[in-house]
RNA sequence: GGCGCUAUCGUCUAGAGGCCCAGGACACAGCCCUCUCAAGGCUGGAACACGGGUUCGAAUCCCGUUAGCGCUACCA
């Protein structure tokens, strides 16, 4: 009926996916069991046309977070029905962040794309059943309907203009190639539900527009696919984004169309930017991704991203894995939207540093480091991260100090350090040399914390100095900041050899 | 323009008629600790958008206003 050069319609095979989560074990949704009808099943159902969104993440999250929590499956669907913008390399970008995000689906992946054929389906069954019917209005008139409505400062509705033909038209035009969409006939009535966060949302039909639900290339629009999927994976709750509020009335409505029972709906509020709006590329990084490589944890952003929209209720914050699933309920969902506060990620991110051993960090930390180049070779780097994660807030701030103690080249003053060096004048390298002159004469063997610290502060009392007055430099000159842990410590973690020497380097530059 | 959603400290939120002249967390400021910073402890400033109801009593219920956001495609 329709020609097959609805390119969208193919069947395309899944992406290479270098998930640590075991391919699906059936290739199509079609042949699955009936075998969980009582439980739920809740899909994520990503357009590959872009990067893992914060939001999106979120999204991912709550679904993933409500299938656990009932016992139920956890699917994921790749909406890749728009074939201009959709790639396999978004794709893999999505199934990396799932899965990076510790976010494991039970079903799936599946391709919408690869399931034309129901969806055209779905679309010719409404149209038998006299609830579609064919248009041949091009987007250009419909453009100029739509423009014109605009500049009277009316809503725009389509006139419905194609409804009346008579069949022997269509099926005349439809001979002559004309090209057709199939439009879905808008019902008048109300059309409720029963959010699952809002509480009841309606609408009026009559508000609503008769939608296209089949392109003139045969394939479906978004509307359309969507429910027809849900239906066929009999998927029983949709949490999503509430800017799919809009689209709910539609879909209800096509559910009726179809026969079937719509799903429970909970629709998540949006996630805005520090200036209140949509979270987007101008206020930084958006993509999941961006903060894998800004050194954050995955179980530190799950967690930030969950309080997100979400509240267990008291004043619960950091919380386990098991924790939050058992908490987890769509009643804690938030109906406005929240803002993405950085500052408060990082933090609760040094929270989950604090909390995890130097040895657990090695293997990101190490990661960190090839990213900058860093060749860390065979040195132990469990006392250095030891000694830099308690200030740390990102694994990229451990690696960046490691890197410092690791090596003298990337020791560069900053502004403090510099103030500091001004400020101390001459006693500056004074100080430094009498530092070195004392730490020389500790034996390799004594090269301790205890010891160290004894000996410079001995060295102080001396001398007549105030303690800081010989540290900061020392800790100037080996770090080129004014802040690391304490500097009995530092000098321990860079080695007896490396401290002399860039005691006396800076001694001799200042 | 139409339709819809939302409204508690700067931010994330607790709060489901009296427990609240509103609690916690982030951020901010101060103090303690201290060689610096972080952590930790203590302290402080900081909010129920506005206007009407309902009620003995409202952040909580109802109505309106205002503001913000979303959708309004042969995008998803």
């Amino acid at each position: 009926m329709f020609g097959e050069r609805g390119a969208g319609t193919g069947e395309r095979a899944a992406p290479p996916s270098r998930s640590p989560f075991p391919a699906p074990r059936s290739p199509c949704w079609r042949h699955l069991r009936v075998t969980t009808a009582a439980l739920p099943r809740v899909r994520f159902a990503p357009s590959p046309t872009g990067y893992l969104h914060v939001g999106g993440a979120r999204t991912a999250l709550f679904n993933w977070l409500f299938a656990r929590k009932t016992g139920g499956t956890f699917i994921l669907r790749i909406e890749d029905t728009d074939k201009d913008r959709s790639t396999d390399a978004h794709t893999q970008v999505i199934l990396d962040g799932l899965a990076w995000m510790g976010l494991a689906w039970d079903e799936g992946p599946y391709f919408q794309g690869a399931e034309g054929a129901r969806h055209r389906a779905d679309a010719e069954r409404l149209l038998a059943a006299g609830k579609a019917y064919r248009c041949f209005c091009t987007p250009d008139t419909l453009d100029a309907q739509r423009r014109a409505a605009e500049a009277a400062k009316s809503a725009f509705r389509y006139d419905r203009r194609c409804r009346g033909l008579a069949a022997g038209e269509v099926e005349r035009r439809l001979a002559a190639g004309e090209p057709a969409v199939i439009r879905f006939l808008m019902p008048d009535d109300e059309i409720a539900w029963e959010d699952a966060v809002h509480g009841r949302i309606s609408f009026r039909g009559t508000d609503l527009d008769d939608l296209v639900i089949l392109r003139s290339d045969g394939s479906p629009i978004y509307n359309l696919a969507v429910v027809s999927d849900d239906i066929a994976m009999r998927i029983t709750h949709v949490i999503r984004g509430d800017d799919h509020i809009s689209n709910t009335p539609k879909q209800v409505a096509l559910y009726r169309a179809l026969g079937h029972a719509p799903p429970v709906f909970a629709h998540v509020p949006m996630i805005l930017g520090a200036d209140g709006k949509k979270l987007s590329k101008r206020h930084g990084a958006t993509a999941v991704g961006d903060y894998q490589d800004r050194g954050i944890l995955p179980a530190a952003m799950r967690n930030f991203l969950a309080l997100l929209g979400w509240s267990p209720g008291g004043d619960r914050e950091i919380m386990a894995e098991a924790e939050m699933i058992g908490l987890f309920s769509l009643e804690g969902i938030q109906k406005k939207p929240a803002v993405f506060d950085t500052a408060k990620l990082e933090w609760m991110n040094g929270q989950y540093l604090s909390m995890l051993s130097a040895g657990e960090l090695l293997a990101p930390v190490r990661r960190e480091l090839d990213r900058l180049g860093v060749d860390s070779g065979s040195r132990d780097l469990g006392p250095l991260i030891e000694a830099t994660k308690a200030r740390a807030r990102t694994i990229t701030h451990i690696a960046e100090q490691v890197a410092v103690r690791l090596d003298a080249g990337r020791v560069t003053r900053d502004e403090k350090g510099e103030a500091l060096v001004r400020k101390l004048g001459e006693a500056y390298a004074a100080n430094l040399g009498l530092a070195a002159r004392e730490l020389a004469g500790v034996p390799p063997a004594e090269w301790t914390p205890d010891r160290l610290i004894e000996v410079l502060k001995a060295a102080a009392e001396q001398a007549g100095l105030k303690l800081g007055d010989l540290l900061q430099p020392v800790r100037v000159a080996l770090t080129g900041g004014t802040v690391s842990e304490p500097v009995n410590e530092l000098l321990h973690v860079v080695g007896r050899d490396a401290s002399l020497a860039r005691l006396h380097a800076a001694a001799r530059l200042a």
